[in-house]
DNA sequence: GTCTATACACCGATAGAC
DNA sequence: GTCTATCGGTGTATAGAC
């Protein structure tokens, strides 16, 4: 099922066509320049704030006047669309990546995922709150966007129910711990690991809970 | 310690001063005028989102214009912070009022705890926004208006020593499974019971884990 | 197609008259 | 204390140069 989806360059999920891709400059020329604006968008979030990002600000970084990033993206939610579908598609890549070999238990899997989960979350503040948070006013991620985060939770929900644990509940459980500790490291803690050090004993005592 | 305290109207930690407080009718009206903007930012920011509030929507509320608004705060997020401030003042009441009869078992007392914060947190997305997550962009609460919350947070570490737990990393993993499920139900289920259903099962999970 | 120049409506905030 | 007028800054729309 996976199979059937490549990850692109600017996150989106994108259809693997059979045959030869045709090659077009024109089009590759566009979407390097696409590329070029949301890096820019990065920078500008990471030092400025996620909210915090102006036009005027990401079209100084790629040599452009504001107006111009309108050829590229159609309104500035857009930009952070591209930029949410973007960072899912990254962690769906890290996910798949970690995914092999397979752990032997189900607890070493379950810790293993909420490491992975909250290492990528603490580790950029911005992304975290453009991925998990609801922190731009009015942003509602696309349905292609969104497509990846989809995936992920999907993934998840296959790779528990592998070890047996097929319950809606329980992988909404599981979520709701891993992201409970991102959250309050982040708000609480920022660059320490005072949240960090209890992931383990948090998935211990979920993996207790369940009986395994 | 925490009978030094009440909380005023309008949820800022004021000292209980001795002797008679001396009425003042021109400071009482001024009061009045203030709790009267807040109201208003309140529901602006129920109707439209807490960061989509306007100066100019909470002063048409209240019957003014806008730069009057300047005359009792000294700035918009001087409007937030007051507002952050009275929410933790009002949920510090209400933990306080609900802290008798003091429960017989640590179990059933994690459970009211945790209970009571949930649905205070899920019951007004906007308040949650504003206690709990970094939603406004460069608002950081004042120490005045953060009192009540330290408070709340003081409240509960005595009240779970009461019960015999005492370690900071107990009470952290207790505050990160809560806002946990609270996030995941505001962010993937508003309005229903998803995650409510697990909260419970959630803390016997975390009594299960600390032997009690 | 890509970019610039210009303009518009809205925002938070300030100055000064009354 | 409240008003009007206004400022700089924002996202965004559009006309037109190349």
């Amino acid at each position: 099922m996976q199979d059937h989806w490549t990850i692109g360059r600017d996150g989106s999920t994108v259809l693997t066509m059979l045959g030869t891709p045709k090659r077009d400059r024109q089009t590759e020329r566009r979407e390097a320049t696409r590329q070029e604006i949301l890096t820019a968008a990065w920078a500008t979030a990471r030092v400025q704030g996620l909210a915090q990002i102006t036009l005027r600000e990401v079209a100084d970084r790629v040599g452009m006047r504001a107006p111009s990033l309108y050829s590229h993206f159609a309104s500035k939610n857009a930009i952070y669309d591209a930029m949410f579908g973007q960072a899912w598609g990254e962690f769906l890549e890290s996910a798949l990546a970690a995914d092999t070999p397979a752990p032997r238990t189900a607890r070493s899997a379950l810790r293993r995922y909420a490491r992975l989960f909250f290492d990528f979350a603490v580790a950029d503040l911005a992304r975290h709150q453009l991925m998990n948070q609801r922190t731009i006013p009015g942003f509602v991620p696309s349905e292609e966007s969104y497509a990846p985060a989809v995936a992920v939770i999907g993934l998840l929900r296959e790779r528990m129910a592998s070890y047996g644990i097929s319950r809606d509940q329980d992988a909404d459980l599981f979520t709701a711990i891993v992201g409970g500790l991102v959250n309050q490291q982040l708000a609480n803690d920022p660059g320490g690991d005072r949240y960090a050090r209890l992931l383990d004993r948090a998935i211990d005592m979920y993996a207790d809970n369940l009986g395994l």
